[in-house]
DNA sequence: CATAATTTTGACCATATGGTTAAACCAATT
DNA sequence: AATTGGTTTAACCATATGGTCAAAATTATG
């Protein structure tokens, strides 16, 4: 593989990249990516056989990137809980903030074809989906026996915490429309102030019933 | 307009309505929805002369029965804060719940396309969109005054409870497999108790800090 | 420098898709 | 029964799109 090769290959995963995450799979044309890329049609089949396999490739770099934020947060069992959703929710608005279509990319495909995107996911994730998990629910049960938080169900907090921080970026053009007269600059400000927001609600919500 | 005409323009609505929530605007075909209404693909052009006029009329039909759950709620001015978020909550979940591909069509549908959405979603809303919101945030402000809740920016709270319901829909497929090893059944169990777990959570978030 | 190997391109193909049209069908009216 | 008006269909059209191919351009190799 040359030189030129890569540079080549790397062009049109960028311009995949762009496409893709733009139009999502049935909205995306292999023109369009050819162009965005500078060349010819026919290379980018050249290089990925079909816009399948493109796309395979473009939704697993994607996702890659994406899901990690989660596990090492989850995993790292030091972290008192309250401290862990803390920098949950502060990298993963930042995260999405630097890419704001990644979530409605990935929301998108998992909903056009869930079972093929389950198998795309699952290559990445292995067999380590339950334990990031496991892992959370053990240092929050422990932290509810201790009283240092009001009890509450794993799950429910994940998705409560994930809900908060990904539906702003999904929902994007309608909130801003509905809530921010369509007012851009508007809507950045609260997204900036929404990171501290999140973590002080879901600290109210967790404060033990009998602190003060 | 006679009677069979009323027979097969609802037929065709109801297979468009179908296949558009199903795949969204580009995956899906007019041959596919003559199809479900069992008929030629010329009638539908007859009586809906473009697909684009006919995913309007479906987009505008959908928006419209899930758009007054908000505001409905929102705008009882009697009810106290805490009231009208449990009855919104409750509310939306189980309307989520018997419809469960809309929120990921409407979400789709304005990430793919948030101009011309955003001009039908306004055919709908009207003026009354600032409205809703002035409302709530009225009388959450009154409450606030009166410790009766935590201060709290009214955006944030719609936001964080909205999220909260819609989310773990629109990402259903990426949440029963992660969470719950793709069981449909043990998801189903998780979104019937989630309707008094937010409702809990949030109250919990909520309560002003003086109180014991 | 000549030859081989690789990369890039323009032209092309098969198929899918939104849309049209002319004719067939059908129900009501005279 | 014939006429009329709207409804439904089969066949068709133009275009877009994913994909292929042979030739040209470029690069590597002897």
């Amino acid at each position: 593989m040359s030189e030129k090769d890569q540079n080549t290959e790397a062009q049109i995963l960028n311009a995949a990249r762009n496409v893709f995450i733009r139009k999502g799979y049935h909205g995306a044309r292999m023109q369009e990516i050819a162009n965005e890329a500078g060349m010819n049609k026919a290379l980018v089949h050249y290089y990925f056989r079909s816009k399948e396999k493109l796309f395979r490739q473009i939704f697993m770099d994607v996702f890659a990137r994406f899901f990690p934020a989660i596990g090492n947060v989850l995993t790292n069992e030091e972290m008192p809980v309250m401290k862990k959703i803390e920098f949950f929710v502060h990298s993963y608005i930042d995260l999405l903030a630097e890419n704001s279509f990644i979530a409605s990319f990935i929301i998108m495909e998992i909903n056009r074809d869930p079972e093929e995107t389950l198998n795309l996911m699952q290559e990445i994730t292995g067999d380590m989906r339950g334990q990031y998990f496991a892992g959370f629910k053990a240092s929050l049960d422990k932290a509810i026996e201790n009283e240092e938080v009001a009890p509450v169900d794993f799950r429910q907090l994940i998705i409560n915490t994930i809900s908060m921080c990904v539906f702003p970026f999904i929902g994007r053009p309608l909130v801003q429309f509905m809530m921010f007269n369509n007012d851009n600059d508007a809507f950045e400000a609260f997204l900036e102030n929404r990171k501290h927001e999140v973590v002080q609600f879901i600290n109210a919500a967790l404060k033990p019933a009998n602190s003060k």
